[in-house]
DNA sequence: TCGCAATTGTTGTCAATGCAATTGTTGTGG
DNA sequence: CCACAACAATTGCATTGACAACAATTGCGA
């Protein structure tokens, strides 16, 4: 009687991304992290300081897309290795400081080439001019999603 | 001295699509699926038995994305919840083949059409040639990183 | 200013995940 | 045709991660 309901995945946006994401994380653990001993969130976190600078963790929560409590642990663990550093904030006793330590610096300094390394080999064979097309729409896309 | 090794977040591609992955996870999850007490992982395997009919369990792995012995587990308990049965394969009785039930294709299609409605809002705003580059690069960068 | 709600971070708990080992089956080279 | 490698699925076990409850601090409305 009625058509199916259907949902085409090879052409379904949430699928493709997730997949393409799953693929790359997968990628980036087996080739890059492991020898580090870095799991796929430990190296967010460190990324997200290196780009933006000491943060509190509720920004780190923010940028990451990692849960709350999961930061918390992980900022424990990365002191301990010696990568960040947390310390109270001055300005509010209940916020905490993150930051990069020189090692943890330096960690993220020799990651660095390997992350872009992953992103020339997922662009192989995609136009400049389509891979800015790509940038764009993802940024869109996650405004969409999340009102910033 | 020498200048900086720096990852620009806001451009860097990994990063942009894993953080809407997220956000197009957390949409799902929160609005959709929720009442329906299924996880993410679950509505997956549901999906792709959806679009392709009847399949193996490590070709629902291969399609989906998730470890083997992870979707060993979910197919147990959707097939205790009525949605797919699993039987022995006849031409080999190593393999299992596991199939939606009417239930189980009444539940994905009572589902489906939040899902084209998470994709239309993701895709506000985005003009549909765009969103074609998009999709098409999306899929060209995953067979870039799995060799198809 | 006082009280209460919101913010920030931590901890307890338990289900879920991933890895490795295991079982059973199929395919294949010698 | 036999031994052994490859494949498919499951299970054990340790780790992870999410959610909720909680503690501490700050901010705000009446």
């Amino acid at each position: 009687m009625s058509d199916r309901l259907q949902l085409d995945l090879a052409n379904y946006l949430p699928y493709l991304v997730n997949r393409l994401g799953g693929a790359l994380v997968a990628d980036m653990i087996a080739n890059t992290l492991a020898p580090f001993d870095l799991t796929i969130d430990m190296w967010r976190l460190l990324a997200v300081l290196s780009y933006r600078g000491a943060q509190r963790q509720v920004d780190l929560v923010d940028m990451s897309s990692i849960e709350a409590s999961t930061v918390s642990r992980l900022v424990t663990r990365l002191a301990r290795m010696g990568l960040v550093t947390r310390k109270r904030s001055e300005t509010s006793s209940r916020e905490v400081v993150i930051e990069l330590t020189a090692k943890g610096r330096a960690q993220v300094e020799r990651i660095i080439p390997a992350a872009l390394k992953l992103e020339q080999t997922a662009s192989t064979g995609i136009p400049a001019k389509d891979m800015a097309v790509v940038k764009r729409s993802l940024r869109r896309m996650f405004e969409n999603m999340t009102g910033r």
